[in-house]
DNA sequence: CGGTATCCCAGATGATACTG
DNA sequence: CAGTATCATCTGGGATACCG
């Protein structure tokens, strides 16, 4: 396929432009973390283990700036700040379900030692 | 899940370990590069746009040492060395192919400025 | 409660040149 | 043909601390 140009960066093929969306090690947790309804801040860091504010404050922000995901404010007292998934994070899930699958695939076959016709 | 401890390196979840095996930027295109049947060295160049010598090589032996491949000398004049794919390398593509349609659903929203519901 | 701000490092990637 | 070697750079992620 021809170069694909977008926000100042070159993508080689679809998949990289995917990557971008879905890959590093905590958007595919944060998006999984709010596939069943909209979270708040405290909860989606009680739903990801091992992430620091931190990271889950620059995935956040990056998934937010992608339309991954929308921030809603409502004022409360005290204030709440809810996470919502668009329809671009939601149409991502086949292609997570078929990681998962895969690396599932793979862990037994590493548990289990099993050598295919090729190894 | 529980963590998951393969190589000395902890992995949190099967999609994790999945990439540790198809991700970073030139492991999808090798595998797609073989997936039509085993090739040399230089016809795996050409057949993957920008990747540079060192690339190509610290992937075919990351690869290879995850057994995704196997590399194979012919003792011929002159000498000729095939790669190919296992078998886990090719249950990757259900998954591969699901990133390539979701990426391809993302670009094709860049380019049309469509705008769902929630953006 | 829901974040920001710094500093830092390892590993992934790139550029370039060289070799049996 | 099929690689290695070196050096430079870029970025994800961790540690730690602070803020309205």
């Amino acid at each position: 396929m021809q170069d694909f140009i977008h926000d100042k960066r070159v993508y080689y093929s679809p998949i990289e432009f995917a990557m971008a969306y879905i890959g590093g090690t905590w958007k595919i947790p944060v998006i999984r973390a709010l596939a069943n309804g909209p979270l708040r801040y405290g909860d989606l860091k009680n739903a990801i283990p091992h992430i620091t504010d931190k990271m889950l404050n620059t995935q956040l922000r990056d998934l937010e700036k992608k339309r991954m995901l929308t921030r809603t404010t409502f004022r409360e007292k005290p204030p709440r700040v809810e996470y919502t998934l668009t329809e671009r994070a939601i149409q991502s899930m086949p292609a997570i379900e078929a990681l998962e699958a895969y690396g599932r695939k793979l862990m037994d076959w590493e548990v289990e030692g099993i050598v295919e016709k090729g190894d």
